[in-house]
DNA sequence: TCTCACACCTTTGAAGTGG
DNA sequence: CCACTTCAAAGGTGTGAGA
């Protein structure tokens, strides 16, 4: 074996890489999720809570992994391979356990009504070869989390269904069957990790992420690797090393998604708790060229980067609605955006601030107090230094109080959820002080809160496609809810905040998830809704295969750590099961005959738990209603079903499930019998090899 | 349905200026 | 040294022709 020795891992850097997490049982691990006897991990010796790392120089990467990962398909023991990577296998770092934090997080989609008028319209997002930022741009409010806790937040994109779409007759309507997803890719916010206290004092934006349909790109591993990186890329925020674009197929409908991680360390987001919000009205179908009017027009109004577009502008927009729009009729989003002129002086890296900030989008209800930090009028997501910039913010007017509903739109997984309205901080106050780590973007001045009193619960495991035999597992953690997050390598894109632990690493990350993009589960202790969608995109691929990457800026997660965050069992669980439940996996052929695809309804229905807690942490309140009504007027046959579709399912299997397991911090000194007894459930789930699962999945939708 | 060049626009950071 | 202005480059938009 003739491996070249190159990139070798910068030492300092933590690279922590092992593509079967060996988190107190690594060969149960991944024999768990192959279905295969333990294999033998004579190199992890590990602590319980140890996280072993396979510290491999990037060229050594891929082959080695290679006969890893084969060996662990045959049951060969590894330590029969014989070769480095043995040698390379060993504890590169002991990963304490996050302290358990009282954090009870709720998570309010910004620029709400914004969303909603796009998705009553069948929102278009415009997907280019080059990449092509969201519009809206995806931006959250966080609440409720440990001020002193830190925690790393990430967005990704999953397929909606299995369809594909088209524009017929001035509406969507089921084309055919969706074509392979991609492997997606983590979007990790540029300022992770931050304290919980950081995170609560800004809107967290995602509006940086792009989206692509060039199934070549490989920007995502580039820019943390490219000798062309330059640490001053990470001087400002907004010329980070850019994560590579999320990579979508055009006509086909995407459901992003928002996780909150209680981690310090990225070394600890395999291990860590997951927590997945899912906004209904974010679905968006991924074209390259509109297709509708109304969008185009909806965009131009609140895009000032298509300032040239406008009816009043100079631009073009004159002449195409002489020939195009002639007949659109303004629409009630431009009504509630600013006009030109407002615009101007806002929302410098955030367009939608034009809109937002102005208040006239937002359909707020009661104002809550605001922090004694208070918020600044303006808001850059990633605020630029430059004088003119701050020049302009000083000459902005101030904007209208920020009017939030004090809704909450997700629930916590702890039970904790009293339904007690979310306080969120305003954003208009005196710009005070900002976080390094945010960056000095200020609040958007005006956020739309939606109640979110909702609680997705582990009824919605069901709706997962949870094998009523798995749902009384222990391990089977029903927030873990089937739906592990595809924690891929490829799959994690950050704005450059941990490039320097991928130093090294790119061609290892690159090779590995290139050649093996596969389905890496990340158990959700709290699992969205979609949860069960998120394997769309990522699960295409076989699920040990899935050798993620923390893709752009090189950071290599290990695909089982991803699906064992801890203890390892809620996560192989919930990854069996979330293949299980993945339409995506559905179309994978070798998941495809043993399991029913199941279609995922991003609008489950809450289902308190007896105790009245709720068990998934993300709440949509209102979005069943909302969510049908706009399915029912853009989209003629979503095959996706509105999001009572699933109400029935989730209730008639909800007795099956057991809440007693819920932890978001599973306790590291977790019963090794019950790990085994665990294991073994896993393994059955996971080879396909227990028919009752089979039989119970089949009945599933 | 997709790609590309294009015009128009915002954003960004450096350079310059003045107090 | 700081605040501010100016400027050019980079980059984000939708358009519309062509493939």
């Amino acid at each position: 074996m003739n491996i070249p020795m190159r990139d070798p891992v910068i030492p300092g850097t933590s690279m922590a890489y092992h593509p079967f997490l060996p988190h107190r049982a690594p060969d149960f691990a991944m024999s768990a999720v192959l279905g295969h006897q333990p294999p033998f991990f004579p190199a992890l010796a590990l602590p319980p809570n140890g996280a072993a790392a396979l510290s491999l120089p990037g060229a050594l990467a891929k082959p080695i992994m290679d006969q890893l990962v084969g060996a662990a398909e045959t049951g060969i023991p590894f330590s029969s391979l014989g070769h480095q990577a043995a040698a390379h296998l060993r504890p590169l770092k002991t990963l304490e356990p996050e302290e358990e934090v009282e954090d009870d997080p709720k998570v309010h989609l910004e620029a709400k009504e914004l969303w909603e008028q796009f998705h009553k319209r069948g929102t278009e997002m415009v997907i280019t070869k080059s990449g092509r930022r969201m519009f809206p741009p995806f931006k959250v409010r966080c609440t409720g989390l440990d001020k002193k806790a830190k925690y790393i937040l990430l967005m990704d994109i999953v397929a909606a269904d299995d369809c594909r779409y088209k524009f017929h007759n001035s509406r969507w309507m089921v084309a055919g069957k969706a074509d392979p997803e991609m492997p997606k890719r983590m979007y990790i916010h540029p300022d992770s990790p931050a304290t919980g206290e950081q995170w609560m004092s800004k809107v967290v934006t995602f509006h940086k992420l792009k989206l692509t349909n060039n199934i070549s790109d490989k920007h995502g591993f580039v820019s943390a690797f490219s000798p062309f990186f330059s640490p001053s890329s990470l001087r400002c925020p907004c010329r980070r090393g850019s994560p590579g674009p999320t990579i979508l197929n055009s006509m086909h409908k995407y459901q992003p998604r928002f996780h909150i991680v209680r981690a310090n360390d990225i070394l600890k987001l395999p291990y860590s708790t997951f927590r997945t919000y899912v906004f209904p009205e974010t679905e968006f179908i991924a074209v390259t060229a509109y297709q509708n009017d109304k969008i185009t027009q909806l965009k131009i109004d609140n895009n000032p980067f298509a300032k040239g577009f406008r009816d009043t502008g100079n631009g073009r927009r004159e002449k195409r609605l002489g020939t195009r729009c002639s007949g659109s009729q303004p629409l009630c989003v431009a009504d509630l955006c600013p006009s030109e002129g407002d615009s101007d002086a806002d929302s410098k890296d955030d367009p939608l601030l034009e809109a937002s900030e102005s208040g006239k989008i937002s359909t707020t209800t009661a104002p809550t107090p605001a922090p004694a930090r208070g918020s600044p009028p303006k808001s850059h997501f990633f605020p630029s230094d430059s004088a003119a910039s701050r020049s302009r913010e000083r000459t902005e007017k101030a904007p209208p109080d920020s009017r939030h509903s004090p809704a909450t739109i997700s629930s916590s997984t702890r039970g904790g959820l009293s339904g007690e309205e979310l306080k969120s901080p305003l954003r208009d106050g005196p710009k005070g002080d900002e976080p390094r780590l945010l960056g000095k973007e200020p609040f958007a001045p005006l956020t739309v809160q939606t109640d979110s009193t909702a609680h997705l619960s582990q009824g919605h495991l069901q709706n997962l496609g949870f094998p009523p035999g798995l749902a009384g597992q222990q391990f089977f953690n029903p927030l873990g809810n089937g739906h592990p997050l595809l924690l891929h390598p490829g799959q994690f894109a950050m704005g450059g905040a941990f490039s320097g632990m991928a130093a090294g690493m790119g061609p290892l990350l690159a090779t590995v998830s290139g050649a093996s993009a596969g389905v890496s589960g990340l158990d959700n202790t709290v699992m969205a809704t979609a949860a069960a969608q998120g394997l769309s995109g990522a699960s295409a691929l076989p699920f040990h295969l899935q050798q993620h990457v923390l893709a752009s800026q090189g950071l290599a997660m290990s695909p089982f750590g991803s699906l064992f965050p801890y203890p390892y069992t809620y996560m192989a669980a919930a990854a069996a099961a979330s293949s299980a439940a993945s339409s995506s996996v559905h179309r994978h052929p070798f998941l495809n005959a043993v399991r029913p695809r199941l279609r995922y309804s991003p609008y489950p229905l809450p289902v308190p738990l007896p105790d009245g807690s709720s068990l998934l942490t993300t709440a949509l309140p209102g979005l069943a209603s909302a969510s049908g009504e706009a399915k029912a007027a853009g989209l003629a046959s979503s095959p996706g079903a509105g999001p009572l579709d699933s109400a029935s399912d989730l209730t008639s299997r909800s007795s099956t499930l057991s809440s007693g397991s819920v932890s978001l911090s599973p306790k590291l000194g977790a019963d090794k019998e019950a790990a085994t007894s665990e294991l073994q459930n896993i393994q059955r789930l996971v080879s396909g090899l227990d028919p009752k699962q089979d039989r119970s999945r089949s009945g599933s939708p």
